[in-house]
DNA sequence: CCGCTACTATGACCACTGTCATAACCGGTT
DNA sequence: AACCGGTTATGACAGTGGTCATAGTAGCGG
């Protein structure tokens, strides 16, 4: 997850978006942001000439299109597709890792909608556009399964806002047991909008 | 919705979760509570000895009292007494709200968990705990429309669960079709889960 | 009047934030 | 050697945050 090979500002970015999703966007400095990419406080004004709201909106952009890029791996990994298989995925990424690391962290997009959607318009746009990376190569895999086009675009947004939701709770409770509930409950729902290929 | 006849214990508790819903936890300042709930500041540290985190963690409660005691109002304004029907009431608060007042506001509890769910135990299990007095009813009223007692806390999670994530995504999107989607995708899920009475 | 309690008022403190100004370094090219 | 753009290094600034200390007021029973 950690790569080293990257370049400092990539770091930065990534360095970000990990440190809002565990604590905020307020609550997260630019400062700490460095400290944690192991990159020099001096770079931040260098390669962020717009501030912590630059930083911020392309922590935000990375995360989406990280979401996004998923989508595809989830998909070749499932050994029998289907779109509660493929929901069952997605949550799993998150009981595997609160599993392993605690109910530290959560989706960095949502952190930065709560906190900075009504302070904001730029990060407000930039969560925007980070949910879009992420539900059109879901609606798009839909499709795939069987998924007609009318109800992909409906159903992927079900599923995010559902998992995003199953998130909040789960870290509230410290307990995966939403995440499993989501995902069971929602499960029957997804496939049966499936569309036999005869 | 702003009662003046309260005490400014129980206003500051109210503004702040009117803020913390906007703004999120790290960005609103005990100062501004005391303003927005007309006390004044003298009183913050009189009521809340246990400073900021105290406040929060009442208004979070609140949220969360709040949000059940809805649920049992939402019930009796339906006609057509249905799970679907009474997910729709709880998320057509929302989508009036928006309509009304912009996109401005999101769940206090939501709000709460994002920003501090990793750096405050107390506030992490004040969450849980309105999400718990949010859940409670709303699986009694299920069971009340015929859902098996099996089942009615597991669609109550999928319901809270669909219900924040499409808020956030509201917001992110300024538009409110998030909210209706899951309305109209969800519900025939949830009415599927009535036993008829015969 | 006193004493007591509940509440309000105000100023100070220290930590910290984002941002900026400025200077240094560093690997090349000329 | 000089020069240069791309980086890094630091220190300062102004603002804000939560919190504390202290003093003040209001009301009331005695």
């Amino acid at each position: 997850m950690t790569e080293e090979r990257r370049g400092p500002r990539e770091r930065m970015v990534f360095s970000a978006a990990q440190l809002i999703r565990r604590d905020g966007v307020a609550a997260t400095g630019m400062r700490e942001v460095a400290a944690h990419a192991g990159a020099p406080r001096g770079s931040l004004q260098h390669y962020f000439p717009g501030g912590k709201e630059q930083l911020v909106n392309e922590a935000v952009g990375w995360a989406g299109r990280y979401a996004g890029a998923r989508i595809a791996r989830f998909v070749s990994g499932l050994d029998a597709p289907s779109p509660s298989a493929l929901f069952a995925a997605m949550a799993g990424q998150w009981t595997r890792e609160y599993a392993a690391d605690g109910f530290a962290a959560g989706c960095p997009v949502a952190a930065a909608t709560v906190d900075r959607a009504s302070a904001c318009t730029s990060t407000r746009e930039a969560a925007a556009a980070a949910f879009a990376a992420w539900r059109d190569p879901l609606a798009e895999a839909l499709t795939g399964m069987g998924v007609p086009g009318s109800r992909a675009g409906a159903l992927a947004t079900l599923m995010i806002s559902t998992l995003e939701g199953a998130i909040i709770l789960a870290r509230a409770e410290a307990d995966a047991g939403p995440l499993h509930t989501v995902v069971s409950e929602l499960g029957p729902l997804l496939d049966s909008a499936v569309v036999p290929p005869g």
